[in-house]
This record gives C-alpha cells, sequence and structure tokens, in this order.
DNA sequence: CCTGCAAATAACCAACGAGTTACTTTGCGG
DNA sequence: CCGCAAAGTAACTCGTTGGTTATTTGCAGG
C-alpha cells in the first residue's frame, strides 16, 4: 500500500549505533526521558485511539502508534499485551469518555419540548466535537462489534440518555405536547442517526451532492433541520 | 492478526507440484477452466466486493480475494493493477450497481403523502437488500473518501432520488399536505440517515441496548418508525 | 496448419509488520 | 547505599502479503 513505516529502526541506527557495527545486541542508552508510567500507558492509549481512529484496526500500525506516543513499541506490549488488547482498552476508554459527557445533561427543569430540543442539540455537538468517536463506532461495526461484544463493562454502561428520553417523552405526553406510541429506543436511534449519518458519510455525501458539508453554513443547517424533524414528528 | 491466508499456494503444490520437487518454474499446468476473460473478470470483481466489505481496504487480502473469485492472483493484477485499483473498480461498480435500482422507482403518479411514503419505505428496503453497500460506505468514509473522489464517474452519479424528492416535495407543498421551507439534500439526507445508521450500527447499538435489532419484529418496526418520523415532520 | 497474442498458472521475492529477545537504567524500600 | 523490580530501549525474527517472473496453453485469423 506504499504506506512508510519501519523508518524508526533506520534513522535509530544511523544516529546512535554507530559502535555496534560487528556487535549484537548491544543496547547502547541514549538520554531518555524520566520515568512516570501513568502517563507513558496515557500516551499510549491516546495515540492508539488516533491511529484506531485513521487507520481501523487492521490498517492501524503498531510502530506508528508509538511512535506518536513517543513511547517504545515494547513498552505498549508490556501495558496492552496486543494489538488487539490495545484496540479494546481503547474502546473501552472511548465508551467512557462519551458516557462522561452524556451524565452532564440535566433535561428535568425544562419543559418537555425544550428538553426534547436540547437532547437533539446535544447529540449533534456532541459527534462535531469527538468525531473520532463516530470513527471508532464505524470500525468496531465493520468488524460486527466483535471486540465491544467482549468487553464486559460496555453492555453494562447503557447510555444514561434512553432513560432520560424515556422521562422527557413521559412528561411530554402527559402535558399532551406529545404524540402516544413512540417507542423510546427507535426514537433515540432516529435523533441519533440524524446526526451521526451527516457526520460519519461527509465525505461520500459531499461528493455525490457536490455540497461542502463541513462548512459552517452547512452545519448549522444541518443542526436546526435535526431539531425540526424530530420535535414535527413528535408534535401532536 | 491470525488470520489464515497463503493455504492456497501450500494445498495446490500439494495436489499439482508433486513432480516438481526439485525443478525450479517449471509451470506444469493442471486442467485450467475453459477461457472466458469476461467471465473471470466479472468472477473477480464479485470475490473483491466481497472482501472489501467484510474486511474494509486495509483488512482484505488480495490472496483471499483470489481464492474466492477461483482465478489466479496473477490475473487479478493483469485486468486491475494493484489493489488500490480493484477497490475503486469495486467502488464504481457498487454505485452503478445501486443507481440502477434506484431508478425503477417511478412516484409520479401517486399522491405525495403516499409517494413520500414509498421512498422512505423503498430507502429502508434498499439498505436491507444491499447490506454490502453500507459496509462499502463506511469504510470509504474512514478514509475520508479519498477514492471515490479520485473516480471521476461518480461524482457525476448524481442519486436521481435527490431529484425525485423535490418534485414530491414541491407537489406535496403545492397541495398544503406539506410544510414549507424543507431543503430537499438534507431531508434526503434524513431518510436516508433514519434507516442507515440503524444498519450500519446494528451490531454496537444491539449490545448497548441488549435488543435484538436485526429481529423480524425490530425490522419492521424500525421501517414504520421511519415512515412516521418523516411524514410527521413533513405534516401542517 | 501454424503462429502470435491474450488468458491462465505456479513459483518466487522483498518488504513489512506484529510480536520477542536481550539487554540497560532508574528509583524506591530496607 | 544496595539490590531488585519495574521502566525503558534497540535490535532481531519470521510469518504474511502485495506484487513479479517465467512459463504454458487455448484460440482467432492468416
Amino acid at each position: 500500500m506504499g504506506r512508510p513505516a519501519g523508518e524508526a529502526r533506520l534513522v535509530n541506527s544511523e544516529i546512535h549505533g554507530r559502535a555496534t557495527a560487528g556487535l549484537k545486541r548491544q543496547a547502547k542508552r541514549p538520554a531518555q526521558r524520566t520515568r512516570n508510567p501513568e502517563l507513558t500507558k496515557r500516551d499510549i492509549l491516546v495515540a492508539a485511539r488516533e491511529e484506531f481512529c485513521e487507520h481501523g484496526l487492521d490498517g492501524a500500525r503498531v510502530d506508528r502508534i508509538a511512535k506518536r506516543a513517543a513511547a517504545n513499541k515494547r513498552l505498549l506490549y508490556h501495558y496492552f499485551g496486543n494489538k488487539e488488547a490495545l484496540y479494546s482498552a481503547v474502546l473501552l476508554d472511548a465508551y467512557r469518555e462519551i458516557r462522561q459527557g452524556e451524565l452532564k445533561l440535566h433535561l428535568g427543569d425544562l419543559p418537555p419540548v425544550e428538553a426534547m430540543r436540547k437532547l437533539v442539540e446535544f447529540t449533534f455537538d456532541h459527534f462535531r466535537r469527538h468525531p473520532w468517536f463516530i470513527r471508532l463506532l464505524s470500525t468496531e461495526n465493520i468488524l460486527r462489534a466483535e471486540y465491544v461484544r467482549r468487553i464486559a463493562e460496555i453492555p453494562r454502561m447503557h447510555s444514561p440518555i434512553v432513560g432520560l428520553l424515556r422521562s422527557v417523552l413521559a412528561a411530554g405526553q402527559e402535558r399532551g405536547d406529545f404524540r402516544d406510541g413512540v417507542d423510546p429506543v427507535h426514537l433515540y436511534i432516529s435523533i441519533a442517526g440524524l446526526s451521526y449519518f451527516f457526520f460519519s458519510n461527509t465525505h461520500t455525501l459531499s461528493v455525490i451532492f457536490n455540497v461542502a458539508l463541513q462548512s459552517k453554513e452547512q452545519m448549522s443547517l444541518r443542526r436546526r433541520h435535526a431539531v425540526e424533524v424530530i420535535l414535527g414528528y413528535l408534535r401532536v
């Protein structure tokens, strides 16, 4: 595929390995950064997230992750075991971070219509702010959720949003603002899908429609549209 | 990653290469299938589609494609040049096939509300019938549409659906059935997104919500819901 | 019937990339 | 201040994997 890799080794031995000419396994140590296991581990995880989001599981290169993290490849194996385990760690960490953000929402005090509007806008903004999460989800779905399914914690981390949604929906129906017979899970899938598809497929959609969907105008147009679709659907 | 490959060679030389023991480059020809360049090319393209949809660009294996197509790897390079060019050919062919299906829709005679319902249902059914297309789009979007952008034909293949949508929308507004000020491109993105997200992310969503979204019941529930959302939004 | 080109094939190869080996160096508890 | 476990490093290995080389074979047209 012509992607460069394995340069680091050559360059390094060029710089540091001069005396090693005929010798084998003689580690001449250059200045190494002061020890900090927690930070190193974090650096590797962050670098791995970037790499997996950009290239998917198979496209990601372990050497590149190590380089991005400015850490040695061996440490990566030391802390995470192997590439797949590292990918799993990235997934778990990603879900944790995303759920964290969702918890900050409290819609209890708002009137139902406003709460619903805020929820749709929050979902849109959330995806816009975390484009890497969309890429990670796409990757994982191409893999048929093979890894999320194996991570015991993730199924237990139900999104708090569905619960929120259910109560907002009930309040709105009570007051006669919202229609009856709405399945909260499918409503959530719709709210998410309306924004997700826009972001996940921006690139192909922009080419097909010949519109720059990444532009500020299209972004705010989309945001407004998503709110209108959901509120238009829900109103009696 | 522990995925098997390169077996074909071993097996073949086991079966056919008996006499080749010490010899080099002695092509003993086994019964080769009667010549049929067009069919062979087609077989390779179909096999490549399957492989790319299942594993993405980087995950796909050229040897596996050749094996699936029951063709020699060299032919694959003969007809398509290299892996990336083959991927591009798959993309182009996929768009052609998908557009073909869309052309069969003629909604002109139906009243606008019914036409719109049919359009939403068609989109849903279309995605359900062509799950490989969703996977291919996901892959291509992770690659930031790098390849579709380079294929000159694809930007020219605007979906006929947006045109259809525009006229149905106009007719509905004329009759007072639909609201005004609807952007047809964003409406299309919504119609597509409502179904696409459901299919593209079935696997992770099923795990998170602990529901079997692939089941018949959930499928028809989703289909009905998508129609209701769009018609609910459009009605005045 | 022969001849030359395209279709088809098996064996080969170099690069790549995940994972290892074999060390050196810190820094902390005793 | 010592020893030792953990942090860190460079260099190596070997199966995989795109891509090639060297051939043979079928068949259309002279």
